[in-house]
DNA sequence: GGAATAGTGTCTGTGAGACACTATTAG
DNA sequence: CTAATAGTGTCTCACAGACACTATTCC
């Protein structure tokens, strides 16, 4: 740490910014997309924290997640940094921002608010949740539940409600199942207990 | 900068990461899509500076190429954060990876180096470089030269070479021509001094 | 059989991609 | 005229999207 640069100074001599890190989590309840939110000093505002000495942006979204929901391995995507001067009164405080998706089985503690209603957050905080929902979409357009919420099985009806959910954009039934088919391995097993045709489980490839 | 949180103590009083900016800053020189590095220490890498005080990341980005190149309004776009711990051994860095396209005629003073050839370079900046053209490659994909590299007026054949040396999988002329026009204003205007049928100049809409 | 849902055959339109032709300029 | 490059008519192929039909299960 004392390594000293071309004036004879080390890094810790020069100012340095805070760096936060905010966490967009968005999961599916009642097939609306929803983003979790917390209370503090009277706004909402999205969980976050600041990064610690010999930690990773990964690990600090981890951190902030541990406390308001028994979240395992989550594995946070990273969106963007907010640098604006004047985000935070408190001082220089960059935000890095993320995204978490997953069940809604996961979540406790949290408020749940549909994206739709999710406006006049604090700080920077509707920006990210735009950032979120934008990222989010984008790589559920692509492939089957990329981020893993539906469990390693599940049929196709279920894969198009969370997809259609996520995106009401999504294409109705049949292209939606041409379209994921070829990321998909067909079990032979099919569904037990409903009404109708039993349908046929899947996994991602 | 004294506001003090629920453990009665300011932003200030915890330890903070330094907070750096490396730019991937690409050009196409003789038909070869480029990245500018400097020598440092022996080793080769990205310009890059610390984020001062009161500085936005594009500030500190512009900062850092202004005395290398009489660099005009650069637009850098942010790319990634890279956070590993041990990434720099003068401490905790961040580093802030941003991408930045530019005629090669705006650029003095640095070594041009074909990306299919820029490997081996300090700290994580292969990474971002890999990252850079992916981002510059997708960008190219759909609309003509965003990046501005051409100037306000150029021929769809200037505008084919530079993205065909952007990507090489660019597809060609004819094909090209059909997915830019929507994307173009055609002027009434001719090159001129050329061999052959002098072809009509094109503006982005 | 009837209700309910799973899964598919097939038609249409659109658009990428490639080939080869025509058009326009200089000399 | 020839050389050189600009620009386009057109064919093919693939695929998204939609409709409607068939298939399979439980009751």
């Amino acid at each position: 740490m004392s390594i000293l640069d071309a004036h004879g100074k080390a890094l810790t001599d020069y100012p340095r910014p805070s760096v936060a890190v905010d966490t967009a989590v968005l999961t599916v309840a009642d097939e609306a997309l929803c983003v979790a939110l917390v209370e503090r000093d009277g706004g909402r505002r999205l969980p976050g924290t600041f990064l610690h000495e010999e930690e990773l942006l990964a690990e600090a979204v981890a951190r902030s997640l541990r406390d308001r929901a028994g979240l395992r391995g989550v594995v946070p995507r990273q969106l963007h940094v907010f640098d604006a001067v004047d985000r935070d009164d408190r001082g220089r405080v960059l935000s890095v921002a993320h995204l978490i998706a997953l069940p809604s089985s996961a979540l406790h503690d949290v408020d749940l608010v549909p994206v739709v209603e999710a406006h006049g957050l604090d700080f920077d905080h509707d920006a990210i949740v735009e950032r979120a929902v934008d990222a989010l979409r984008e790589s559920y357009a692509e492939r089957p539940d990329p981020a893993g919420i539906l469990g390693p099985e599940f049929t196709l009806l279920e894969l198009h409600r969370l997809h259609s959910a996520i995106d009401p954009t999504t294409a109705q039934k049949d292209t939606f199942r041409r379209a994921m088919l070829p990321h998909l391995d067909g079990l032979d097993r099919l569904q037990e207990g409903v009404i109708g045709k039993p349908a046929r489980l899947f996994r991602r490839r």
